[in-house]
RNA sequence: GCCUGGGUGGUGGAACUGGUAGACACGCAGGACUUAAAAUCCUGUUCCCGUCAAAGGAGUGCGGGUUCGAUUCCCGCCCCAGGUACCA
């Protein structure tokens, strides 16, 4: 028979999940890996192709790694909380769980018939409260624990309360708020417990924090900085303004040291281990405190400005302050005289917006306070400026200016006529600063003639003694906000008692989330979860008398720690078994994009190396290796709408190579019924009722559209479902289509051009096993050294591609492989055989077909044994040498692989071929290169 | 502005440690088979100059450099994509 794809995909389909065929082991000899994916958010739209890139990827090494002998887990889920199924509910009333459920169904539709091997046994629902009970425990071990920096880990928060029982605050290292009491055991007894508690969350690694949001009333919610633009929501546009508001916090900060120490030890890509470090933002320096010189009036008499630098060895070029506009002294430092010029330029300030600023980069300005500040390590006064370089939001909010090795501070100073001292002897500061740590200090007091290392040491040493500053380390990394006034979310279990959190029973779990008439805000602005009817926390008393808190956890609390619960997913008492986590351990592959870098990835470390702390996981890194696919992008296509001579829009189109010829104006047309940017003018006819009556200009009789690159999107037409290419062409192709692309890491445009000549190429598989007639027929004949030879080549390049997740031009080998062997006229059972076991992890479903038919037990394939290389097959005798001359190459050459150097240089200098090149000439030199070339110098 | 990645035929891409640039595939052109079409098969296809062929020249974003030899290494520049925080 001919390939019948789509009968043999379904028959395997099935035989798979009948047979439970990828189930893992929980209790085996073979060694473990663990390969998984970054589950998918179930949106209304369905998967589209970029969405398989990753898990065709990942299924493939999956499906590698078991016939390498692997106990391999390749698991599958949901991250089915989230807002687009809110927002859907806020407008149809429907509940998210129902469409979110629906929405399931529909993915995993699409993801079995693209035949991925997952064990769906382990399936895991982010909103299921099976899965949330256990999100909800581990928020309530964050809060029942803090942060030791003498032990440098989390520890249990009943440690802490007995060492303030029996010693007090004294002795207590920790991460926590700035304003701590200081007690002693007998103080900290005599507290009531409301004021123990109070003082208690100060400490706790999740903790009610006063933080500025932004909040959008339009949507009644909070949003993160990137669903803001320009003060407006990304969402429908509407007005945001900075709140404060009491919000559960995560004390991340804690880790940022191990999260950063921790990016050495994992084989993750550079560039998205450099994000992480840039997004902790660790600098090293100090603070330097700098006092007021009063004004004649006494203002300013006892205030201190703050800086934070990473260079302390330069604080003697230092010629002025600038502190932010938004800086709290600013008012106080104003001077009479320069009130009027600091107010224009606050004003000035506020209506920039980031990327103004950002793209305003080469215009200084700034405006003088008129006051002065004293610099501690030699008195000098110098002059306290506002600028927008400066951020309030960073250290603190102030730096000393130190144009001779600051380029902004440099460029600041020739704008605003300010000293430029050098203080270092190699120093080059004519047209620009030099920041060089190289040389001598000059210029610069007690720390003349020393090098950078000591200056910095002795200007620190200096600081501590006048009590003027001190070491210290900055990080950009903040504690992340994890409240979110939503509905689709994680309930927090807390409930609230004379104001405190206290949270709920652990034998209370999960807390559900409760039915809401409406999924909006109150009229008072409430979260949701306020208008749930007798949603009260009942407490010991066993009456309704508490409130629960009323905000969600955001979305990344459930996909923190989620690779865990795939290890067991449905035990009932832990959130995953300690034998499961100790056999399992970590994610030995990780696949995904780039774009969850600094949310996602680090926050699942940062929850990781807390389940470590506290003993509950084994791993201090939970995914060992990563690698990022590149984003699909839509290729659009385009017809050429004719304009009549008043500029109205007629129903004529203009193909796209006469466009320069008359005037046009472009309209996406869908790609689906396009094909090679040749319209179906039938199907275009259908695609819109005023098309029906269109005309067209063609060329060459054909109508050839115009084409862009851009986000794929369903107003664009240029989304691409799996499912047509599936139904056209088998899942089988696709997964080798998608593969054969490109560069998994490299982003790409989609478009189905090639996808002919990967279904082609298993139609020719196919048409190897069988005869003329499509009778399957193979033979037991012994195989000859050519096909050998081809069997071997591709034994070896499939798995050195596959180990280094090159899996584009293993489908290309595989091609060459097949037209070697089709020209050969091979059928010999052994090289096939081994031919479909390494396919298999490409195109399962023909193998799995194919492996039968050569007479195997069925669904025995995906456990076969990976077939040796040998290189025995792969030794040549000869070589056809490229002959170059100046570089050049001009011929090959046979030549013998046995001769030596002097040899193959005596044989290529008598060839007459060589001689006619040489046109009598004497060669300079002869470079010969054993197996590879020979050049030729004259 | 800064950080990261990238730039190779009409298209997707290959060339792994400096050693035949353009594998493999799409598209296109020509041909075979067919009443015809589809399917399939064969041939050609980087560009320029050349009547086919031979021969020659140019060529991996641009300009230099190192080298017998550079898509690969070094310096400077341009363009595209993603990220971003003027981070002291």
């Amino acid at each position: 028979m001919d390939y019948q794809f789509k009968d043999i995909e379904k028959k395997w389909q099935r035989f798979w999940a009948d047979h439970q065929t990828f189930k893992a082991d929980d209790k085996t000899t073979k060694p473990k890996y663990y390969v998984l994916d970054m589950f998918p958010y179930p949106s209304g739209a369905g998967l589209h192709v970029g969405h398989p890139l990753g898990y065709i990827a990942s299924d493939i090494f999956s499906r590698y790694k078991r016939l390498k002998g692997f106990n391999v887990l390749h698991p599958m889920g949901y991250d089915s909380f989230g807002l687009p199924a809110e927002q859907y509910a806020i407008q149809t009333g429907q509940h998210p769980a129902i469409t979110t459920e629906a929405n399931i169904a529909t993915y995993r539709r699409q993801l079995d018939q693209i035949g991925f091997s997952f064990d769906w046994s382990r399936e895991v629902r982010t909103s299921s409260p099976d899965y949330y009970k256990w999100t909800q425990w581990i928020f309530m071990q964050l809060f029942n624990s803090w942060y030791s920096k003498d032990a440098d880990k989390a520890e249990r928060i009943s440690e802490l309360i007995a060492h303030f029982e029996k010693n007090g605050s004294a002795g207590i290292n920790a991460v926590c708020d700035e304003e701590i009491l200081s007690f002693t055991a007998d103080e900290w007894k005599a507290k009531s417990t409301n004021e123990q508690l109070a003082e208690l969350l100060k400490y706790r690694l999740t903790y009610l924090r006063e933080s500025t949001v932004n909040w959008c009333p339009a949507l009644g919610t909070v949003l993160a900085n990137d669903e803001v633009k320009d003060g407006f929501s990304e969402r429908g546009g509407f007005p945001v303004e900075q709140k404060k508001m009491m919000q559960w916090s995560m004390r991340i900060t804690a880790y940022a040291d191990r999260l950063l120490k921790g990016l050495d030890t994992i084989d993750w890509p550079e560039p998205l281990k450099e994000m992480q470090r840039n997004w902790i933002g660790k600098s090293v320096g100090a603070l330097v405190k700098f006092k007021v010189s009063p004004q004649e009036n006494g203002i300013g008499q006892d205030e201190v400005i703050e800086v934070f630098t990473t260079r302390a060895d330069t604080i003697f070029g230092t010629t002025f302050l600038v502190i932010a506009p938004e800086h709290e002294l600013v008012s106080t430092l104003t001077t009479a005289e320069q009130k009027a010029a600091i107010e224009t330029y606050i004003a000035q300030a506020k209506k920039k917006s980031e990327l103004e600023r950002m793209a305003d980069a080469k215009t200084v300005s700034g405006a003088f306070t008129g006051s002065y500040a004293i610099n501690p390590v030699n008195g000098e006064k110098v002059q306290v400026w506002i600028a927008d370089y400066v951020l309030a939001g960073y250290g603190t909010g102030a730096v000393m200016a130190v144009p001779s090795g600051d380029q902004r501070d440099y460029l600041f100073a020739k704008q605003f006529n300010l000293p430029i001292i050098p203080i270092i002897d190699i120093q080059k500061i004519e047209t620009e600063a030099d920041p060089t740590k190289e040389g001598h200090y000059i210029n610069s007091g007690f720390i003349n003639g020393l090098t950078y290392k000591e200056a910095t040491a002795a200007v620190i040493a200096k600081l501590e003694e006048l009590g003027a500053g001190k070491a210290k380390v900055n990080f950009r990394m903040r504690d992340a906000i994890f409240g979110r006034q939503r509905y689709w979310g994680e309930p927090v279990p807390v409930y609230f008692k004379d104001g405190l959190p206290h949270l709920i029973k652990e034998s209370e779990l999960p807390l559900l989330l409760p039915e809401v008439d409406k999924y909006l805000p109150t009229e008072s602005g409430e979260p949701p979860l306020a208008r749930a009817e007798g949603w009260k926390y009942k407490g010991a008393e066993n009456k309704a008398t508490y409130e629960h808190e009323l905000s969600t956890m955001p979305g990344w609390a459930g996909s923190s720690w989620y690779w865990y619960r795939y290890m067991d997913a449905q035990n009932r008492n832990e959130f995953a078994s300690k034998e499961a986590i100790v056999y399992w351990k970590d994610v030995d592959l990780y696949i995904g994009g780039s774009e969850h870098a600094t949310g996602h990835l680090l926050y699942s470390r940062f929850w990781n190396k807390f389940l470590k702390d506290l003993g509950l996981v084994v791993e201090e890194e939970p995914f060992k290796k990563l690698i990022n696919q590149g984003m699909i992008q839509g290729r659009s296509n385009f017809v050429y709408r004719l304009i009549d001579d008043e500029g109205k829009g007629t129903n004529t189109f203009v193909s796209h190579g006469l466009i320069k010829e008359h005037k046009t104006t472009p309209l996406h047309v869908d790609v689906n019924i396009v094909d090679n940017d040749i319209l179906n003018i039938d199907k275009f006819r259908k695609f819109r009722t005023d098309f029906e009556v269109a005309e067209f200009i063609l060329e060459n009789g054909k109508y050839i559209c115009g084409h862009e690159v851009e986000k794929m999107s369903k107003s664009k037409f240029n989304v691409v479902n799996p499912d047509d290419l599936i139904e056209r062409y088998g899942a089988d192709t696709l997964r080798m289509y998608e593969m054969f692309l490109g560069p998994l890491e490299q982003s790409k445009p989609w478009n189905t051009n090639g996808i002919e000549g990967v279904f082609k190429f298993l139609r020719k598989f196919w048409r190897l096993f069988h005869d003329d007639a499509w009778n399957f027929n193979v033979s037991t004949a012994e195989p000859t050294k050519a096909e050998l030879k081809s069997l071997h080549k591709i034994i070896r390049k499939v798995e050195e591609d596959i180990e280094r997740f090159s899996f584009n031009t293993s489908v290309s080998s595989f091609m060459i492989a097949i037209n070697e062997l089709t020209d050969l006229k091979c059928n010999k059972k052994s090289i096939l055989q081994d031919l479909v076991i390494i396919l298999s992890p490409y195109a399962p479903h023909i193998c799995e077909e194919l492996w039968v038919l050569l007479g195997n037990e069925a669904g025995t394939l995906s456990y076969a044994p990976y077939p040796k290389f040998n290189p025995q097959y792969l030794i040549e005798d000869e070589y056809a040498y490229p002959i170059s001359i100046n570089g050049k190459t001009k011929m090959n050459l046979n030549i013998s692989l046995s001769l030596e150097l002097k040899e193959i240089e005596a044989e290529v200098m008598a060839s007459a071929e060589v001689n006619k090149y040489l046109d009598g000439k004497t060669p300079k030199k002869v470079i010969v290169v054993k197996g590879r070339i020979v050049n030729i110098v004259v």
